[in-house]
DNA sequence: ACGGTGCGCAACCGGATAGTTGCACGTTTC
DNA sequence: GAAACGTGCAACTATCCGGTTGCGCACCGT
C-alpha cells in the first residue's frame, strides 16, 4: 500500500475519504445537485423536494459540511447553505490522477510487448 | 431534488451513489491506488502492506468489485485483483459535470451583476 | 402580541459495516 | 504424501449511519 500511488500522504488520503463518503449517498447526492446549481438554499427548501424528513436532510447537510463540500450561512430565521466547489475539483483532480497512473502503466505494458 | 442537476436518472444517481461509497474508505482507497499501478495483485499481496486482516482486506475487496471498480481472476490458489478504470472515469466525468454547472452559475451571476 | 414558520437538540431504532477469530479446503512445493 | 501457502466461509462484536419522532426556541408577518 506504500508503492507509491497518485495519494498524497495518508493524511490526504484520510480527507479525500471523507470527501468519498460525503458523496457515497444517493440523498446527498441529490442535495448536491440541487446546490450546484449555483444558488443558496434553506434547509426546508431542499427538504420540501424530498421524501425524508427536514431532519434527516438537516443531517446530510451537516455532512457535506463536514466535508468541506457545503458552506452554512444563518439568514435571519432560516440556515442558507451554499456549494463550495473546492473540495469537488480536488476530488476530480485526485480521480484524474488516478486514470492517469493507469493509462501509463496500460502504455508501458504495450510497449513492453511491442519490444 | 428534481430540479435537473448534472446527474441523469434517479438509478444513476443511485449507480454514483454506490461508487462514491466505495472510495469513501481509507483502506480501500489504498487499495486503489494499490492497484493503479496496472498489475494485478493477489490478496496476500494487498494485506502485506496493511495494518488489518486478510479477511478485512478480502470484504474491502469485495465491495470495490461490488461497485466495479476492481474485477478479480482466480489464478491456481490465489485470487488476482485488477482495477477497472470506467467507473472512476465515469465519477470524474460526473463530478466535471457539477463544477460545469457551478462555474456557469457563477458566470451568470457576474452578468446580472454587471448587466 | 400571537400564530405560523424554520431550526436545533435529543432520544431512539433497525440495519449496514468494519473488524476480528476459527476452521476447512484447494494448491503448490519439497 | 506432508508441510506450507492462499483463500473462502461463518459467526460474532462493536460501531456507525440513515431515519424517525417529539419538543423547545427563535424569528417573522399581520
Amino acid at each position: 500500500m506504500s508503492r507509491a500511488g497518485p495519494d498524497g500522504s495518508a493524511a490526504r488520503r484520510r480527507q479525500h475519504a471523507a470527501v468519498f463518503a460525503a458523496l457515497g449517498d444517493e440523498t446527498r447526492l441529490a442535495l448536491v445537485a440541487a446546490l450546484s446549481g449555483g444558488a443558496a438554499r434553506s434547509i426546508s427548501q431542499l427538504t420540501s423536494t424530498s421524501r425524508v424528513t427536514r431532519q434527516a436532510i438537516t443531517k446530510h447537510l451537516r455532512v457535506l459540511e463536514g466535508a468541506g463540500i457545503v458552506r452554512c450561512a444563518r439568514s435571519g430565521r432560516e440556515s442558507r447553505f451554499e456549494l463550495d466547489p473546492a473540495p469537488i475539483a480536488e476530488l476530480r483532480a485526485y480521480l484524474g490522477r488516478v486514470s492517469e497512473q493507469w493509462d501509463q502503466a496500460l502504455a508501458r505494458l504495450r510497449a513492453l510487448v511491442e519490444s
